[in-house]
RNA sequence: GGCGACGUAGCCAAGUGGUAAGGCAGCGGUCUGCAAAAUCGCUAUUCAUCGGUUCGAAUCCGGUCGUCGCCUCCA
């Protein structure tokens, strides 16, 4: 069964075909870097993440660009409140943000291009628009003239004249010929950063950004281009007009968007008290593969509401992997490889991919995965040597996709503990139960948990 | 006003024409000194609702009710 995405472009899901064979362009939407992310933001970044771990495990080789947005109304309004340099704001918050991707584990892009540094093909990128009869300048700044590309509105399914007119935005700041048109150039103004340019002194429009850099490092024409649903319209609608009309190329093939998180059946805002960011939710005691779990299991197209209930079933729908992992580690096994776990994994791993290739229907690839768990815990006592060996070498694939399981620390005992342990054995032994579970519950606050087995007892820590 | 999404068990969530996956929680067994994990059984005659098409509908069509998103800040 072929790969088959929901394309935004045409609102159908489709077989997907690469450009050029083997070989994946994938832009991301990046962050713009004035302020910690917060869990919506890595709603879209996690499902991305699956995706492209998806087409790799796939065996594509993937080229993933993510934009910094380092320069925009919001960086610049933190920074003259905060009375700091500009550049100070947004690499802090690159900083933070690349934490946050690691402790999500979240493969790195190949390239995080930032706007600053790339003013010089944006403004290539206007001039093309200009020669081709699509900018016009007003006052200091360019604009778009989207009366000029008949396509404009093909991606949001939006009609030129529905658009609503004044009253939002620039409309009244900026002096356009139409409304409807957006900004490519703003001209300078009092207390921002400027860069001098044939368009004179001034900074690029956002959307200008993600159209010149895309092409820069993937060319006019690529493969994948993902987002948030809000980024629909406009920014990757006037994306595509920026590019089109620029290259006369088609942009994109496939648009892939992802739906937004909810908190508690409502819109997250600082307002409602419901705006949380990874660092919250860390600080809250709750373990990052949990909320990577959390992020994960709702299919990208359906609004994921977010509660701390389901992030508690999250944490236990994560024990049964781990303690299943648990299990299989501490078995004892005889030599050899039975043909029956051979065919269990081929089976699973084929209904896995049948899963992922309808759209990435995840919720699906899981209750797959959990099967196998189940069906491999029937026949946990039969295993041989090499069994053990391919069904961890089958999680181990599994996981390059879902990246849920964190490879396990074997943290050394501390002595005092492992004497613990001996007293207790004994305890047990001379079926003194009273202190073995005084002690079983002394080491268990101290997040070591015991569990007896009929030849050895072993333990694993909370953490 | 225009465009669009969604409504499946206590909770989360697959299934998109062939007779309701999976996870969590709950109850009752097995195993265990007791636990933990695992395992077995039970837990939706029914998919918001009303009608239609069909041999057959959660799935297709139409109406109704409800929830939500977008229509130049936004993942």
């Amino acid at each position: 069964m072929n790969l088959r995405l929901y394309n935004t472009l045409n609102n159908k899901t489709e077989n997907f075909k690469e450009i050029k064979k083997g070989k994946i362009g994938l832009y991301t939407c990046g962050p713009t870097v004035y302020d910690f992310a917060h869990i919506g933001n890595f709603r879209s970044y996690v499902f991305e993440d699956l995706f492209k771990r998806y087409l790799i495990y796939l065996g594509y080789n993937v080229k993933h660009i993510m934009n910094i947005t380092d320069i925009d109304d919001k960086t610049i309004k933190k920074s003259n409140e905060l009375g700091v340099d500009i550049n100070e704001i947004t690499e802090k918050y690159l900083q933070e943000f690349f934490k946050n991707i690691n402790t999500l584990n979240i493969l790195q892009a190949d390239i995080y291009p930032k706007a600053t540094e790339h003013i010089k093909e944006m403004v290539e990128l206007i001039e093309k628009l200009e020669n081709n009869g699509y900018a016009y300048k007003k006052e200091n700044s360019v604009y778009f003239k989207i009366e000029k590309f008949k396509g404009y509105g093909k991606l949001a399914n939006i009609l030129k004249e529905n658009l609503k007119t004044g009253v939002i935005g620039d409309s009244d700041e900026y002096d356009k010929e139409d409304v409807q048109d957006f900004v490519l150039w703003k001209g300078k103004k009092e207390g921002e950063p400027y860069w001098k340019t044939k368009y004179g002194e001034g900074r690029p429009g956002w959307h200008i950004e993600c159209s010149a850099m895309s092409m820069k490092y993937l060319g006019n024409h690529f493969d994948i281009h993902m987002g948030g649903v809000d980024n629909i319209f406009p920014h990757h609608e006037n994306e595509i007009a920026q590019a089109e009309c620029a290259t006369g190329e088609k942009f994109v093939n496939f648009w892939i968007h992802c739906q937004h998180l909810i908190v508690n059946n409502q819109k997250m805002s600082k307002s409602l008290g419901n705006y949380y960011t990874l660092e919250d939710l860390i600080q809250k005691g709750y373990k990052p593969m949990a909320i990577r779990y959390l992020l994960l299991s709702t299919h990208y197209r359906k609004t994921l509401n977010f509660t701390f209930e389901g992030l508690e079933r999250a944490i236990r729908s994560l024990n049964r992997i781990n303690d299943f992992i648990f299990s299989l580690k501490g078995l004892k096994s005889n030599k050899g490889e039975s043909e029956d776990i051979s065919n269990i994994i081929k089976q699973n791993e084929t209904r896995f991919r049948e899963n992922m290739n309808n759209d990435l229907n995840i919720s699906g690839a899981l209750g797959v995965f959990f099967d196998f768990l189940h069906q491999i815990n029937l026949k946990l006592k039969e295993l041989k040597t090499k069994d053990i060996e391919n069904v961890l070498a089958y999680i181990k694939r599994i996981n390059s996709v879902i990246g849920i399981i964190k490879e396990e620390k074997s943290i050394p005992l501390e002595g005092e503990i492992e004497k613990k342990i001996k007293i207790r054995e004994n305890a047990r032994k001379a079926k003194d139960y009273k202190l073995a579970d005084s002690i079983r519950e002394e080491l268990k606050e101290k997040g070591i948990i015991l569990i007896d087995t009929s030849d050895v007892v072993r333990w694993k820590s909370v953490k």
